[in-house]
DNA sequence: TGTACATCAGTGAACGCGCGTTCACTGATGTAC
DNA sequence: TGTACATCAGTGAACGCGCGTTCACTGATGTAC
């Protein structure tokens, strides 16, 4: 019987509108989004939005932080299934499980680093942000122990392979490199561009010693 | 005398106009730049815009095809500087350039990966784009020819060193990197992060030859 | 099992606002003669 | 040097719209007794 009940009360509302985000981000684009629209997708009154979430920057903060958990899992699942030998391999797979959460999660990923438009403060997205942020600087402190940064300065090591990785998905999302290139598939592409850094950036070391610490 | 005139007619609107749009972006982002408040900036009455771009996509489709124009302006200029040698002094002049662009113009850097809220086939528009682009792809067939790809497929080597210098550029603008690293020029850390790419990937040739072609 | 009540979820009307676009117009400019 | 006229630049009023936020409200739920 109660399935025939349009009910009152929702059941897990602010699930369904952080859905609903997403499918409007995908028709409309980020600048797109209403907490109006938000609240038509998701079958509730135009006010249901700001009961949960305070206010409109509220809900896309929401749902950026959502994100970043979303990109964590990404990454994990892929360096579990590469059976990563050593650091090296593990960066790899990092850059591949990024690439891959950016393509299966464009709508999160643009709002991720929207900073204009979130609450920058806020704890559970500061949280979330912190611990995808970690896996990559673990990662290159490995390495670094390992002896493949061959003395180059961990952080520029870190931030190249983050921001090749985040250029070729903002880059793949926003349409620019499809069209120019052969290849058309993202995931292909990710694997050969994160195994051109690791192969030519992190060869195995001469020796088995580790370079100077962080 | 006329200086204390006020123009009816402005001797440079549309200039003007992406002049406000600039500035415009710069206090409110992409999303906040309206008609209205460019024409305000402008000095000018609010269907003034419309009049020379036609609407809100055409002015923004003009204001990215001018941000292609500075980027090619950056990336030949750095490139001259640098007095390069070769293809992969170049391509890390390249590099410098492109970071140096978005980091002066962050509000054209934005707009041009926006195409959802561009006319994309505007004229203008997609030629500043191709010849920007072919910056990219000439410099890797130089250092194809010159056998420092030794073997990799120069799409991706360009591929890659695309995504690196953009998802720099973007993570920098977004404020996500600088607030975490201690390197707070990013010119020099665009130096640092292109001269890495370039040793690691296209060290000097073994013997003279060259790879395979594109 | 029943009743009273507190709590919470979601409603719907109302507010004031800025927006993009259209259109008939007016003011300025420059060219032809 | 002067006049007529075409062209172009920019105006200002008007349109209809969707927006974010507020707020008193009502309906549902669950707990205490």
């Amino acid at each position: 019987m109660s399935r025939w009940i349009v009910a009152y009360h929702h059941g897990d509302l602010p699930a369904a509108l952080l859905a609903a985000v997403e499918s409007a981000i995908a028709d409309s684009g980020v600048s797109g989004v209403s907490l109006r629209d938000v609240a038509r997708r998701a079958g509730v009154s135009h006010a249901a939005p700001a009961h949960h979430f305070g206010s409109k920057a509220g809900l896309l903060t929401a749902f950026a932080a959502a994100g970043y958990q979303l990109l964590a899992e990404s990454v994990i699942k892929e360096v579990a299934a590469s059976d990563a030998a050593d650091g090296a391999a593990e960066l790899a797979a990092i850059g591949r499980g990024y690439v891959r959460f950016a393509v299966s999660h464009p709508a999160h990923f643009e709002v991720m680093f929207r900073l204009d438009a979130l609450d920058p403060g806020n704890a559970e997205f500061v949280a979330a942000s912190e611990a995808a942020y970690g896996l990559l600087t673990a990662t290159v402190e490995r390495c670094r122990a390992a002896g493949r940064l061959h003395g180059r300065p961990p952080e520029v090591v870190a931030v190249s392979a983050w921001s090749l990785v985040h250029g070729l998905s903002a880059l793949w999302i926003s349409g620019r490199l499809p069209e120019r290139i052969a290849e058309q598939d993202p995931q292909r592409l990710a694997a050969a561009v994160s195994d051109l850094f690791v192969e030519a950036v992190l060869p195995p070391a001469r020796a088995g010693g580790s370079d100077a610490g962080l």
